[in-house]
DNA sequence: GCGGATCAC
DNA sequence: TATGGTGATCCGC
């Protein structure tokens, strides 16, 4: 790579302009409309709320602001009548439970801002002054950082998923449609004049896009578009930084040495060449830094490009007149206090900047200044390069309150999760249970776990005990997060974890694979360490072998395994163990008659009762739920739990209409 | 260190 | 009728 890469003093600290957020497939990844605008004027008539909204008064302009979500600021549907539009979502969403939730969040906003404008009362002209002193020492230092040698390029494609979509059905091209299910993705731009907007609910899409026609993701394809292009791009800097399926970072410096071309050509060039080969428009931000590129991608926005020079000069008066809300790392929430104190464009920041010293955190202020100067990372590597900090599954379901039901939906997020850890060969020493009330209030627990875990069973373990504590509780979402990770594919240290916990949680996956049981009798010690390090691996889907790259992009999006609950009854022997059981906390009377639930068929069953009559017992391992012996492998004792867990289901229903016959009877 | 929040995509 | 999932970071206690 290149000469230079001293990375500046405010490469991060805050918001990731290039590398950080990172690019995982199961997640469903929004596109940031954008949107084909000869000038920042045409929202701004409407951005401003309130004084704009005569109608709406008492904070129902900032409330048709925040419902009309993050799109407002780059929409420019020319043409649109953003206000209905608005109303429309309004009208629609009023009344419901997210309704109110964000009617909540706007209130307690308002309180917040407000707080900030008294605070601002407060500051004395004395504190000005010395504050000023501190500002412009910290302004010369981050001055003292700005590179302006490199050219680095931001590559965003339009509309992404739709018009991946369009090739494949060239007659959605004149129509509305969007790419999505329940939330858009994205939609095309004929979708896009009637005010649809990514992240918006069908629903509210359908009512004013009634003919709007939704596709549903369909991921292998976006990835084998994406691949394309990243191969395009990679010719251009073989450290291209991708952060997700639509959205790259380039740094072209040595490239356009190399050949001696002027960079603006030579981003066209790439341009041309992607639309050439893959018929997929994409629009680019070349500047001195990343956080520049990625603006300047969204300004001549479908299918163009942006050039910022690379001085001083030019890099401060884009940045001046540039509103805040378009840097990535200001959202709404920002946006709104630094409004409240004057500060609408990056231009006024440096004159506010005293005052901001007197009421954000000094990481906030290093951030705008920042932001006023136009620095920014130059350095651009591997997504793949930064480390990984935490991985998680959540769910979203109907509102249940019932334990064995929310149990159930726990236990499929420790699946998932475990799926996703032992593709990626990882485990954590801390784990989080993430709920959203069916309020929508969000609440979280954490606890740390000692040893490192990544399997099915000792998260719902875990999680289960944090779980029942908030208990009884209605939820619209269950999540688990694994934190202080540990990447078991690094030889050294884990070898003492990994032969430590062979026995227990191991031994899932060293039979799973179907490769397994056979060479773990006893081997060497690297033996065992490449065995296990292999067999975990092959755990994961059969697919590819995912390793490093290619395993972060692709195979977590494909359809999840169709985890097929045995909808089997009962049959019972519960063992001794203490293990949590799902039912535990409806008073459970050891005496009850409905202890002994009723005998019937069960898939899983009859393997355990043949393991537990004493065959090999090294692939057996405790089920989570009731505590018994069954097989470790992993469909097997999926199937087990998921059993164990609707079997919870019914011993509760009958403890319900039981309790309730006592009380009317 | 934990829990709540914000932000990006 | 009805509003997503993953990852990172920051802030206030």
């Amino acid at each position: 790579m290149a000469t230079v890469g001293n990375k500046t003093e405010s490469e991060r600290a805050r918001p990731p302009s290039p590398p950080p957020a990172r690019s995982r497939t199961t997640s469903v990844q929004l596109e940031l409309l954008p949107r084909a605008r000869s000038e920042s004027a045409p929202f701004e008539s409407r951005s401003r709320t309130n004084s704009e909204n005569p109608g709406r008064s008492g904070g129902e302009g900032e409330l048709h602001h925040r419902l009309l979500g993050p799109s407002l600021q780059k929409s420019g549907q020319d043409g649109v009548d953003q206000v209905a539009v608005s109303d429309i979502i309004y009208q629609a969403s009023a009344g419901s439970k997210y309704f109110e939730h964000q009617k909540q969040k706007e209130k307690e906003l308002t309180k917040k801002v407000e707080a900030i404008l008294k605070q601002a009362e407060k500051v004395s002209k004395q504190d000005l002054a010395a504050a000023k002193v501190l500002v412009d020492a910290l302004v010369n230092k981050l001055e003292s950082t700005r590179i302006l040698d490199q050219t680095i390029v931001h590559i965003d494609c339009d509309a992404f998923y739709a018009s991946v979509e369009e090739l494949d059905f060239p007659e959605l091209k004149e129509k509305p449609f969007a790419v999505g299910n329940g939330v858009l993705c994205t939609c095309n731009y004929e979708a896009r004049k009637f005010g649809v907007r990514s992240a918006m609910a069908e629903f509210v899409a359908r009512k004013i896009c009634p003919q709007l026609i939704v596709l549903p993701l369909n991921f292998p394809k976006y990835i084998a578009k994406s691949n394309a292009i990243k191969a395009i791009l990679s010719e251009y800097d073989p450290n291209i930084c991708a952060m997700t399926l639509d959205e790259a970072y380039l740094n072209i410096t040595e490239y356009c040495q190399r050949v001696g071309k002027d960079r603006e050509l030579v981003v066209q060039e790439i341009r041309d060449r992607v639309y050439r080969e893959t018929q997929l428009t994409v629009s680019a931000g070349i500047g001195p830094n990343s956080r520049v590129a990625k603006i300047a991608s969204n300004m001549n926005k479908p299918n163009g490009q942006f050039v910022i020079a690379n001085d001083r000069e030019s890099v401060m008066e884009f940045m001046r007149t540039l509103e805040v809300r378009k840097v990535t790392g200001v959202g709404y929430v920002l946006e709104r206090q630094l409004n409240a104190v004057g500060v609408i464009k990056c231009g006024d920041i440096y004159e506010k900047a005293p005052l901001l010293h007197e009421l954000f955190s000094d990481i906030n202020l290093s951030f705008l200044l920042d932001c006023y100067l136009g620095l920014g990372s130059t350095v651009i590597k591997p997504i793949e390069q930064y480390e990984r900090k935490s991985i998680s599954c959540e769910t979203t379901f109907r509102d249940l309150s019932s334990p064995s039901e929310i149990k159930q939906k726990l236990w499929q997020v420790a699946t998932d999760l475990e799926k996703d850890c032992k593709r990626l060969n990882i485990a954590g020493r801390k784990l989080g249970l993430k709920m959203k009330k069916h309020t929508y209030e969000a609440l979280s627990r954490q606890r740390p776990v000692a040893k490192p875990i990544n399997s099915a069973e000792d998260l719902y373990k875990y999680g289960v005990q944090m779980l029942e504590k908030e208990m009884p509780i209605t939820i619209r979402l269950i999540g688990l997060r694994l934190t202080e990770l540990v990447d078991l594919s690094v030889e050294g240290p884990m070898k003492t974890f990994l032969k430590g916990s062979r026995r227990s949680t191991q031994v899932l996956a060293d039979t799973s694979g179907g490769s397994g049981g056979a060479e773990e009798t006893d081997a060497a010690a690297e033996d065992i360490e490449e065995d296990l390090g292999f067999m975990i691996h092959s755990q994961g889907d059969s697919g590819p072998n995912y390793r490093s790259w290619s395993k972060a992009h692709t195979a977590a999006n494909l359809p999840s395994a169709p985890t097929e609950s045995s909808a089997g009854s009962s049959s019972r022997k519960r063992s001794s163990s203490s293990q949590p059981d799902f039912s535990s906390e409806a008073p459970t009377d050891p005496t009850s008659p409905l202890t002994p639930p009723p005998p019937v068929p069960d898939p899983t069953p009859t393997d355990d009762r043949i393991k537990d009559e004493g065959g090999p017992a090294a692939e057996q391992v405790a089920c989570p739920v009731c505590g018994n012996l069954v097989s470790g492998e992993p469909s097997a004792l999926n199937q087990h739990v998921d059993w164990c867990l609707s079997r919870g289901a019914i011993l509760e229903a009958v403890q319900e209409t039981y309790t309730k016959r006592l009380k009317t009877g």
